[in-house]
DNA sequence: TCTGGGGTCCTAGGACCC
DNA sequence: TCTGGGGTCCTAGGACCC
């Protein structure tokens, strides 16, 4: 027997759960995100079902211009306490194992496990995810996180091997789909060396620019690049990270701990911009007050608060201070966030505010 | 049909202290 | 009338992820 670490991930997980509670919409390009409402402005996709995504539909986009791409689509609003519950039924069948399941989101989760079959056990988590829940679910076999993961995506996209798995189509038929697939350090070089190192998990648009210009394209060059060199440009840690990403290393703990939460944030985008001061006040106001009140049902005690502005030019000015002493007074909160308002220069219209709580850490509560 | 909301972690630079 | 360097805290900003 020996240790393996499997990814699940659930396919398009919201559009599923949507399905499911009304399997009329089955077959149909579904659209979830904001309102429901497709004409609303500044609101996006947060999951399109697989009919729509052949409309070219897919997450991020704004909603209307979803609404343009495909208006026969069936918009639905969000709805996360629902997804949330779905999850939960998802984790739990996962939990009837014995493994160790490390919750990552609604939608994923990593599991460990002491096997000497690793597909034959992510073929029964599959089943038993379908079978109580409903619902379909892809499983990457990894000798750690990082390798699961991106095994992930391979097993989302069967046999067309030339299709990279960042934002490419899943096999519309899950029956079809291999949905199982496995990565270690025996296949690494082989699946991976050629990549862009954009597939890495964990590079995203921004570091593979940096790393181009390094003149590192591919992972194969990532794993080879000097460390010394990686570790001058993005730091001791960062360094070492990405060097080690190139060559498929990482975590191989899975915890069924779940992490504390390191703090809580409220933001919105307004329909219409803000102008007035008084406005601006106000509504910061209700978020700061909002936020409060929801740590505060959970026994949290808040040492820091930030302030988010988003400008109609989309410049996204950030200010944050740590209180002199640790609260959980709404008016504290409310008042902070208004000082904090104050450092801002304001000449544009707002679109968007927030407000983010940190948390005093529950070893120094006491 | 311009660009949501909710998170985590890392780094840099200045202040301040020894 | 000067000087070095280390450690830590704080804030700003960036990058990533779902």
């Amino acid at each position: 027997m020996s240790w393996w670490v499997l990814h699940v991930d659930m396919d398009q997980f919201i559009a599923a759960v949507e399905i499911r509670r009304r399997p009329e919409l089955r077959g149909l390009p579904v659209v979830v995100g904001g309102s429901g409402d497709p004409t609303q402005p500044r609101q996006v996709v947060a999951t399109a079902s697989y009919e729509a995504r052949e409309f070219g539909v897919h997450s991020g986009m704004p909603v209307r211009a979803a609404y343009k791409k495909c208006p026969q689509a069936v918009f639905l609003p969000s709805d996360p306490a629902t997804y949330e519950a779905a999850s939960t039924e998802v984790m739990d069948t996962l939990r009837s194992f014995p493994v160790v399941v490390e919750v990552w989101g609604w939608d994923e989760c990593f599991v460990g496990a002491e096997t000497d079959d690793p597909e034959a056990l992510a073929g029964q988590l599959r089943e038993a995810v379908v079978e109580q829940t409903g619902l379909t679910c892809s499983v990457g076999i990894g000798d750690n996180k990082t390798r699961a993961k991106l095994a992930t995506g391979f097993a989302k996209h069967e046999r067309s091997h030339a299709v990279p798995f960042e934002g490419a189509e899943p096999a519309r038929d899950a029956s079809l789909a291999a949905g199982v697939y496995r990565l270690t350090a025996a296949n690494w070089r082989e699946v991976m060396d050629h990549r862009p190192i954009r597939d890495l998990w964990g590079i995203g648009s921004r570091m593979e620019k940096n790393l181009n210009e390094l003149g590192i394209t591919t992972v194969a060059e990532l794993a080879a690049a000097d460390v010394d060199v990686l570790k001058k440009r993005f730091g001791p840690n960062m360094g070492a990270w990405y060097a080690a990403l190139g060559r498929g290393l990482g975590d191989t703990h899975v915890t069924d701990v779940p992490r504390e939460p390191v703090s809580r944030s409220h933001e919105e985008t307004f329909a219409a911009d803000l102008v007035e001061l008084p406005d601006i006040e106000r509504e910061l106001r209700r978020i700061a007050e909002e936020v409060t009140r929801e740590v505060v049902a959970d026994g949290r005690t808040i040492q820091r608060v930030w302030v988010k502005l988003r400008f109609i030019s989309f410049y996204t000015p950030i200010k944050s201070r740590k209180l002199k002493a640790p609260t959980q007074d709404p008016e504290v909160i409310a008042a902070t966030a208004l000082e904090l308002l104050q450092k801002f220069e304001i000449r544009r219209p707002i679109r968007l505010l927030g407000v983010r709580v940190e948390f005093v850490p529950p070893e120094a509560a006491k």
